[in-house]
RNA sequence: GGGCGCAUAGCUCAGUGGGAGAGCGGCGGCCUUACAAGCCGUAGGUCACAGGUUCAAGUCCUGUUGCGCCCA
């Protein structure tokens, strides 16, 4: 066997995820004996695109489903998408738009026909998108949101909570988002601060003895004014309570009101104008007071016909103007101000939204929310990382109903049902011919549901539910729920609240929130700043034409030409290793390079391990027990165990970033840096008298190896798999790495060869040190060095490994003396590591100088070391209070400090003789 | 207004009360037959600021400043 040169991540990416899924490995069986573990996908919406967001969630479910997967559980990941509906409506509106009709020229029924029309056609689009990230998802239980059995699903919540007295139909106000058309939940709304205008305009009192002057942001809405509001104890207006005021511009007469909550004295004039029909808080305050509601703008956002004639028909914002130009000429406009307001925009247009009374479906959010806090408060549900449980905390015991009825087609329509002849509502799960109070015919509501209603039920209602399926008895609850934080309350709540409901037991078991994606200054990747990244072009290249100038403007400064293929394996390590708990990660380009570099690391390790296992038979044999091991063998065996522990740690704490780490220096720094280095030799000698040891490295090498490949296997499956199958195996192995078993360790890792190696290691990088820094070429041999140290286990290491700094430090020969013997050696470079004096002789090899100033700066820091040591050690209150070993250790040290410092000292006076 | 988070090397970030770490970038040297996407070596820090607790604080507590997020 043996593979290319260089790591080619799209050659290596092009076939096996087909062999994955024709071979069902991705397949989860419900009737398995094994433990289960779920995840349900967070359904990314149809209409969508792949975006980092989605890169990121993928790499962390996937890297914990293939993780599980091999640690023998029955796992599942359950893939799908979302119908998203105002997000999918309007693609399709834009398309009737360029065909010059609309969805009501068209008719509702030909209407939603058009969108799953275009659903079939671009909405596969991102599921294959994740295919390409690599997702082990079970793509035979693909669900859609806005599918026949979730429909089912949906009905039978609706109607159960119906029935439960947990849905109800009211007037309240509501948001309303007039490019939308549909009002929206509370949830919906984005309030962000900007600079606004403000002005304070001037009522005249009916009574002609004064005026009272309110402030407003939006002028427009004094035209259906109902009244003025002073708070009861503001001394200003005591006299004007109960008086009325002439509206200007309508000539309604309206009441000034005492209320306590709406007015607040300390702020603008402490009166405020009161219009119930377009704003919550007055909409509030008129039942307190039970003010006449004047709808003056309507669903378009203009003026109707409440108004006075001049203003109808206007859009609200000219409405604003000219109410404003009225005022003035008026001379009623006392005065205007710039101050930051908050408007609420809708998260889906961009619009203003116009709060407006309105009849809808709600969800009783009290009721539900208890039972959700106490799962995660009792523990059944745990929150990752722990911060946002205060939040999830806080979003329930302040919830509020949900608006769940949407004025769109495309959705899940409501399963409600209004006599035409008499007023009787029914909520029924199947189609009522006619009604069942007076026999009239029916007519059904025309709204749809909210899309989270249905995401809502996703946890169980992709498993089948209502029915009890083998699924949903074998998969729920689910383990674990992972999604961005920003759709806690979107999303996790909601799950919470009805799996509770419906299911009687929480959703899953753990939810865990990753952070934010944004560029590499900190910002969200948008349009606006042309900094997005995407995955993509990450993972297959692109060319400067396929970068777009605007969303790309970033990218394409700093990539002129475009960017190369780094493929998922490498764009997952480094989303991987940038998911640190609570903390957004900052994505650069460079680092997705750096990890394709880390790759090809890898990918040139097995390249060396197979130019040396072309004579290699595999065995089953356990490398720790075989005979003929050599030091570094036995070492990283060890090495590799403590690795595979930290590891396996680290993914039961979701410490992904750890993970990563952890191989990372493992593979690069421990393995290819010194392992493969210090085999060399032995692999290289084929003498038969070399045969056992030679043998056991192989085997060593091969086991370290593939261990490591399925350690990383759930980062990086692409290229683990393509050099797992490389490697000599045995007849029973598995057919894919993703199916291999989880990695297991002994119960104790035996630490000999671990504090051999250390020493020699150690020793090795002083001699490299020496060398480097007194510019002893890397091709010279040095004749010989010697060591001395009074500690018997770095003596016989020295005795025993030394053939490994010989040739890792290119040093001819070795001696360990005593140190009497050392002193009386001729002028040498000197260091000390490890517990050991080591003296190379200067002999014409060594720059002097160079040699000199090494000495004074290592003199420097052991000078600091004694220093900082000595200072704690005379401090009384260390010494009384500090654990015994903690003050021991310190001991040791100064004593080897000291030490240090005579073999330096006295080194400098050799080489400054040698000078003179 | 209420709540939460963050501040550590030039950059991006780890860090468990016991002498500050990594990657990238920088600098010097190497075409050493797995890898120049590489190897060897090396410089670089007032852990935002001010107090406090402790024998000992990057780490725990309080406050300040700056940045970010959520809710109202």
């Amino acid at each position: 066997m043996n593979i290319d040169q260089s790591y080619e991540p799209t050659e290596v990416e092009s076939g096996w995820y087909d062999f994955w899924v024709e071979n069902g490995l991705f397949r989860a069986d419900e009737s398995s004996d094994k433990t289960p573990y779920t995840i349900v996908i967070p359904p990314p919406n149809v209409t969508g695109s792949l975006h980092m967001g989605h890169a990121l969630f993928v790499t962390l479910q996937d890297i914990l489903v293939r993780w599980k997967r091999m640690d023998g559980y029955e796992a599942l990941w359950l893939p799908g998408t979302d119908h998203a509906g105002i997000a999918t409506q309007v693609m399709v509106e834009r398309q009737l738009a360029e065909e010059g009709t609309d969805r009501h020229e068209l008719g509702r029924d030909k209407f939603v026909e058009r969108v799953w029309e275009w659903k079939e056609e671009h909405g596969g689009r991102i599921i294959d998108q994740l295919k390409h990230m690599g997702a082990s998802c079970d793509w035979e239980r693909e669900r859609f949101t806005l599918d026949e059995g979730l429909n089912r699903a949906v009905r039978e919540a609706f109607v159960r909570l119906y029935e439960e007295g947990l849905i109800y139909r009211g007037l309240r106000m509501v948001d309303w988002d007039p490019a939308g058309q549909t009002v929206l939940s509370d949830l919906e709304v984005e309030q962000e601060e900007e600079m606004g205008q403000f002005w304070y305009l001037r009522y005249p009192l009916a009574d002609g003895s004064g005026h009272v002057v309110v402030g407003t942001t939006r002028p427009e809405t004094m035209l259906g004014d109902t009244a003025v509001a002073v708070h009861p104890t503001d001394e200003r207006y005591e006299d004007m309570v109960g008086k009325m005021v002439d509206l200007p511009l309508v000539g309604r007469q309206i009441p000034i009101v005492a209320d306590e909550e709406l007015p607040d004295p300390e702020t603008g004039t402490g009166a405020v104008k009161v219009t119930p029909a377009h704003d919550p808080n007055d909409f509030a305050c008129g039942e307190r007071h039970d003010l006449e509601r004047i709808q003056v703008i309507g669903f378009d956002a203009e003026i109707t016909d409440e108004a006075p004639e001049e203003f109808r028909g206007l859009d609200r914002y000219e409405a604003r103007k000219l109410v404003v130009q009225r005022f003035e000429e008026l001379g009623l406009l006392e005065d205007t101000e710039q101050r930051p307001y908050a408007p609420g925009r809708s998260q889906r247009t961009g619009v203003i939204v116009e709060p407006l009374p309105m009849e809808q479906w709600f969800v009783k959010g009290e009721p539900l929310a208890k039972p959700a806090i106490d799962a995660v408060e009792s523990g059944d549900t745990e929150i990752i990382p722990a911060v946002w449980k205060k939040t999830y905390d806080h979003f329930m015991y302040n919830i509020r109903d949900w608006c769940i009825s949407r004025q769109l087609w495309w959705g899940h329509q409501i399963p409600a049902w209004y006599c035409q002849e008499c007023e009787h509502t029914m909520v029924m799960r199947e189609a009522p011919d006619r009604c069942d109070a007076c026999g009239g015919p029916v007519k059904q509501d025309e709204d749809v549901l909210d899309t989270w209603f249905s995401s809502a039920l996703w946890p169980f209602s992709t498993l089948g539910w209502p029915e009890q399926t083998p699924d949903l008895e074998k998969f729920y609850p689910t383990q674990v729920l992972e999604t961005g934080f920003d759709i806690l309350f979107f999303w996790v709540a909601r799950m919470m609240m009805m799996g509770l409901h419906f299911m009687e037991e929480v959703p899953f078991e753990t939810v865990f929130l990753h952070a934010m994606v944004r560029d590499a200054e900190g910002r969200k990747m948008s349009k606006t700043y042309g900094n997005v990244i995407d995955p993509l072009h990450m993972i297959f290249g692109a060319d400067s034409e396929e970068l777009d100038e605007n969303l790309h403007a970033e990218l394409l400064r700093q990539y002129p030409d475009g960017v190369e293929a780094q493929g998922a394996d490498a764009l997952r390590f480094t989303l991987a290793i940038y998911a640190a708990q609570g903390r957004d990660i900052k994505l650069d380009i460079k680092r997705i390079e750096g990890y394709r570099a880390f790759l090809n690391k890898l990918w040139n390790a097995t390249r060396f391990a197979l130019m040396n296992l072309e004579d290699y038979e595999p065995t089953d044999e356990v490398p720790r027990d075989l005979e003929g091991l050599t030091t570094a063998d036995r070492w990283i065996l060890a090495r590799l165990d403590a690795t595979t522990d930290e590891i396996t740690e680290a993914l039961e704490e979701y410490r992904f970033n750890d993970v990563a780490e952890t191989l990372y220096h493992f593979v690069w720094h421990e393995f290819c840096d010194w392992y493969i280095e210090l085999i060399k030799e032995t692999l290289y000698d084929d003498s038969d008298a070399n045969a056992a040891t030679r043998r056991a490295t192989q085997t060593t090498l091969v086991h370290t190896l593939e261990t490591v490949l399925r350690l990383l296997h759930p980062i990086t499956p692409y290229v683990t798999e393509e050099i797992w199958q490389t490697l000599p195996k045995g007849d029973d192995t598995p057919k894919s790495v993703m199916v291999a078993s989880w990695p297991e360790t002994p119960e104790e890792i035996p630490v000999e060869a671990v504090e051999t190696m250390d020493t020699i290691l150690d020793v090795i990088k002083a001699i490299r040190g020496i060398r480097g820094e007194t510019n002893v070429n890397p091709g010279v041999v040095i004749d010989e060095v010697f060591f001395a140290t009074d500690d018997t286990d770095a003596a016989s290491a020295l005795q025993q490994e030394g053939a490994y700094i010989q040739r890792m430090a290119k040093v001819d020969e070795i001696s360990v003396v005593d140190r009497g013997s050392l002193e009386e050696l001729d002028a040498a470079a000197t260091a000390v590591a490890a517990g050991v004096d080591i003296r190379i002789p200067l002999a014409g090899l060594i720059d002097i100088a160079e040699e000199k100033a090494r000495i004074h700066k290592e003199l420097e820091r052991v000078d600091e070391d004694i220093d900082h040591v000595s200072t704690k050690l005379a401090n009384k209150g260390f010494v009384e209070n500090a654990p015994e070993d903690v003050v021991q250790k310190d001991r040791d040290k100064l004593v080897a400090y000291k030490e240090e410092k005579k073999v330096l000292q006295k080194s400098l006076a050799e080489v400054e003789a040698l000078e003179e």
